[in-house]
DNA sequence: TTGAAAGCGCTAACAG
DNA sequence: CTGTTAGCGCTTTCAA
């Protein structure tokens, strides 16, 4: 493998001029560089970021730090898509990206900074972590760049990026309160992570705001499963058989309760109007089509990457990006 | 951030005794050990790996090289579950893994061997690459230990892992032949994969066994593309109305042709039979549900790592490894 | 069982 | 504009 030595040998120069060269500092003859330049291609030479790291001390590598990439998860593909459109901006900007998983117990061992630390990467990215995850309470305590994706902290090093959970969720349940439902049941995720949080204070401002009364006893919690969501469902629909609509935190959820409605033998949507959140790509393919709150995971991966980015390059503090959302109206709601 | 030197110096003892310490050497006093365990401890030390990179000349870090990690193919998540497979082996044998995208130009401008030396991965793996990348060549050519998805490449350096493409194929139009069609088409993908080119040799090998005649004007390629097939279909089925089923090369292209029997005015299955290929999520989830074949995405990416670490830690040559598929009867094809 | 010393490939003062 | 020198944190002879 050929190194800067070599290169410096056989253009007959020291290796700082070579190193300069390559850099593209400009305090180099141009002729020298030329003929480097020369060299370092006959040689075929690829430098070692390794080393240039060692010395350096940044490695140009960005961490991605999920829990959402495991065989089970991979229906709700929202965690490809926020990788999708992290990778692109990484790929943009000349980092690379590597990928601590912390399905494994191996690694489970390991704390948050270790992992960062021994990779020696930059900044790193963490998405899909519960708000009760004991990574996060690190995050916030070490000193490593870092962007949360829906986790709003905001410190000196970590900032995050999401979505407008609150507003999502109004729009959503306005839309079905436009429609003529009063009595809207809403099946939440679980209480270990933040979005769930917003997404009933959407629900509850809704309901405030058109005059109807918040009742506890039809929010339901179905932890972001499809299964658990169709059990809940099916619960809350025989026990309160008054809900004609649901409002699901999550498109999954929403699919379950289609499966809910289906058992109770509830015509979608004549019996039941129903509404998700993610618009995940199943959603336009359900019966009826699911009438949702998408929002651009892409995006989110997308600006994550850029802000930590820009952290790491030095322009500025991090901060905190929050991202718009849009109501899709499809069939699985309709006016009763 | 804590060093082996700084160990050294709190533990009274020599940078040398401290790296033999922590890499479980046995000619350290056990007392010794357990000092400058301590001390490594008390300090939260974590290695710098690319220091250790760059003397033992590895990273432990593969690298994974695919073309279908962008927003647009965010549909057909191949990618994705591949990934997921991957990464879970990586991480139970302790490896890192990079992501390297060669989507952006910029990227493009590097060779697939420079990606791989300048970032020091001990090998890597290739998945969605076409066979007129000129990545491909490259592969043959350098010394980095690689596993190819689904290209049959097998040299001193490379091996590869895929399904049985032929099998497949043919598990499927047999199934089509066994409903009692006669008039079969096909829509492939594109020349430039090797997984087409066996589809439709199963495709001719199935009707060639029942006696059938194969009519090269029944195939056409749609790309791998939902949109692309839906064209294709459309005017495949309007120059051969006789033609009762359709055999397609993946899900996506079997999802365009159920929107072209719509757009013909063609109901599924009765006037029109339609097989896939992969088992993608969205198949089960289509309407009519789609009969296809499945071949389990997740345990080619776990293979591949698996084979790849195998040979990176010297056990043995590169070799190839062929996955079963399995026919997955739904409602969009019936008997005729 | 331990330590001194060399060196992996690179960058960065500093001096010329 | 160029070279000398030191050193990033680690492993690994070699000698004690």
């Amino acid at each position: 493998m050929t190194t800067i030595k070599d290169i410096a040998r056989v253009a007959g120069v020291s290796v700082t001029t070579v190193s300069r060269a390559l850099n593209g500092y400009d305090d180099v003859n141009e002729a020298t560089r030329r003929k480097i330049m020369q060299v370092a291609k006959d040689l075929n030479y690829s430098p070692n970021i390794l080393a240039r790291g060692l010395v350096m001390n940044k490695s140009k590598t960005i961490g991605l730090l999920v829990s959402g990439l495991n065989r089970q998860s991979a229906k709700d593909h929202f965690t490809f898509e926020v990788l999708s459109g992290i990778n692109e901006c990484v790929s943009e900007k000349d980092y690379d990206l590597v990928l601590f998983s912390t399905n494994s117990t191996k690694q489970r061992e390991k704390t948050y900074s270790q992992l960062c630390r021994e990779r020696r990467v930059d900044g790193v990215i963490l998405s899909g972590i519960k708000t009760d995850d004991p990574y996060l309470q690190e995050v916030v305590d070490s000193d490593i760049p870092c962007i949360l994706i829906d986790i709003p902290i905001l410190t000196d090093t970590v900032g995050y990026v999401t979505t407008d959970n609150v507003l999502g969720a109004k729009k959503a349940v306005d839309h079905l309160i436009r429609l003529g439902h009063r009595h809207i049941g809403m099946i939440n995720g679980h209480n270990l992570a933040f979005v769930s949080e917003r997404r009933l204070e959407g629900y509850k401002e809704s309901l405030n705001s058109a005059g109807l009364t918040f009742n506890p006893d039809w929010v339901v919690n179905g932890d972001y499963n499809e299964d658990t969501a169709r059990e809940e469902a099916v619960k809350l629909l025989t026990l309160y058989p008054e809900i004609t609509a649901i409002f699901c935190a999550s498109d999954l959820m929403a699919l379950g309760v289609l499966k809910a409605a289906k058992q109770l033998d509830r015509n979608l949507p004549e019996q039941l109007s129903v509404a998700g959140y993610d618009d995940i790509q199943l959603a336009s393919y359900a019966s009826p089509p699911l009438t949702t709150v998408s929002q651009d995971k892409f995006q989110l991966g997308y600006q994550a990457a850029t802000m930590l980015i820009q952290m790491l390059e030095g322009s500025g503090q991090p901060h905190a990006l929050i991202l718009e959302t849009q109501l899709i109206e499809r069939e699985s709601a309709m006016k009763r």
